[in-house]
RNA sequence: GGUGAGGUGCCUGAGUGGCCGAAAGGAACGGUUUGCUAAACCGUCGUACGGGUAACACUGUACCGAGGGUUCGAAUCCCUCCCUCACCGCCA
């Protein structure tokens, strides 16, 4: 979440940057600043009147000590009339502070100083791209056509063991994924990332700390039993291994990566764009993830973008990376580059990656800070991005290497696969 | 799942009603010494939110797993919950 400090500093710039967020409600700017006023003055109030009970106590356990009863006596009826007022002033605080909090958060990231205007993912911008486009053959079939010729996934077996969007891998089709998995992760662990093999389901506070509560509670599969989430993605345990953690500047950047499967429920969003490996409820990827000192995010954003493209393009993709406009960028995001690949037999753009910035709206929650060259706690930025997920992936792989020989797998695959083809 | 013990600062660990935001040691950081390293010595060494200041200084409140309660006063007593450890059971 927003700093109520930074909002009360940068009001203006705040409203101009929620109008380029298309945010409908900036009215919520004032409510904030009116509560914190509220919160400030109670905070007061309650401060000066405890410090009085405080040195009254005092008082009276020097009194006892030295046998005055009764001057003791008279400092306790002013102690128990100086608590009957601070109930109501203990109890006015407490819904202040709470109220602060839950407005607060309705508040979304800031957009950075690079975020394109627009309203919808047609006004993405398009940065860059590579890789050329294959030109199949009259026969060219989609990946779930080839995953079927060629017994790689299993759909309808997945509709049988939990349900749509749950499939199972098979043969060279489960080769495939986990020799993906490790090319990524030995990929980025060349590139100075820390491998990490986190838990694949959350508490609440870790929830809550990137974001994915209160707000998106409906995208997670929790378990009721435990009261505990399964992970939508590697960003939420990743991220969290730092909550509440003072970071010495040296310690800086963090860099880490993690392969997790993820879980997403994607309520709603039936017979959208669902075929084959397009959307899943449980899915394989890789993360990498950055804390680093706010004054390198933006630097560290285009690195990672940098990183991930040369991934991309080591699996000979055609790509393209997309600078999101305000009104398409996630809630918690300052800024997102988006990776496309292009899967030929389908015709289509997909999404792959999601490189971000989040400055401090995640640390904040968080409570991830670093002690600075003067010593003060600074809360540190975060990012992330994926590195990458798996199912799009492979159906590009499969769509555009096939050939009349088999899907012919690239280079730096062979000795994870194992072998040059699928065939 | 059962039984027992316990949760204190970066770590170890004292503290069983006021003199405790908290001893001591270690780590870390700064400095002195040193040819360098080590050692020794000196110093610093929690967080949040307020007040205050140009900024410091200074100052108030809260926090000893979490939440309640008793009391003029709670790290310390009571209750509930969570977690950790040990042993037993079960098990990949």
């Amino acid at each position: 979440m927003l700093q109520v400090q930074f909002i009360r500093q940068n009001k203006a710039l705040v409203l101009e940057r929620l109008g380029v967020k298309q945010f409908k409600e900036p009215g919520i700017v004032d409510e904030v600043l009116a509560l914190d006023d509220q919160r400030k003055k109670l905070t007061l109030e309650y401060d000066e009147t405890q410090a009085k009970v405080n040195a009254a106590s005092k008082e009276i356990g020097k009194l006892m000590a030295s046998g005055d009863k009764a001057a003791a006596e008279a400092r306790k009826q002013e102690v128990a009339s100086l608590k009957q007022a601070l109930g109501p002033i203990d109890e006015a605080l407490r819904s202040t502070e709470k109220l602060l909090h839950d407005t607060l958060v309705k508040l979304p990231n800031l957009p950075g100083p690079n975020v394109p205007v627009g309203k919808t993912p047609e006004e993405n911008v398009e940065v860059r791209g590579g890789g050329a486009k294959p030109s199949l053959a009259a026969d060219a079939v989609p990946h779930w056509d080839l995953a079927k010729k060629y017994d790689l996934i299993d759909f309808e077996l997945g509709n049988k063991i939990t349900g749509s969007g749950f499939p199972v891998y098979k043969n060279k089709g489960a080769r495939l994924q986990r020799a993906l998995v490790s090319y990524f992760l030995d990929f980025n662990t060349a590139n100075g990332y820390t491998e990490m093999l986190p838990p694949y389901v959350v508490n609440e506070a870790s929830a809550y700390g990137t974001g994915q509560l209160p707000d998106k509670e409906g995208q997670m599969y929790f378990v009721n039993e435990d009261s505990l989430y399964l992970i939508p993605t590697a960003e939420v345990p990743v991220t969290n291994i730092y909550r509440d953690e003072i970071l010495k500047e040296s310690d800086l950047p963090v860099r880490m990566t993690a392969y997790t499967p993820c879980f997403r429920r994607e309520a709603g969003s039936y017979g959208k764009d669902v075929r084959g490996l397009n959307r899943l409820h449980q899915f394989e990827k890789v993360e990498v993830v950055q804390l680093v000192r706010p004054d390198q995010s933006y630097t560290v954003l285009e690195e990672m973008v940098a990183h991930v493209e040369r991934l991309i393009q080591s699996l000979g993709l055609p790509y393209r990376i997309l600078n999101l406009c305000g009104g398409d960028m996630g809630f918690t995001s300052a800024q997102t580059y988006d990776f496309e690949v292009y899967s030929a037999a389908q015709d289509k753009w997909l999404e792959v990656s999601s490189v971000s910035n989040f400055e401090s709206y995640q640390t904040n929650r968080m409570k991830i800070r670093y002690k600075d060259e003067q010593g003060k706690n600074q809360l540190v930025h975060s990012l992330n991005g994926s590195s990458l997920a798996l199912p799009r992936i492979v159906a590009c792989l499969l769509e555009n290497n096939q050939t009349p020989g088999g899907i012919l797998l690239p280079a730096v695959l062979h000795p994870y696969f194992g072998g040059d083809r699928i065939a």
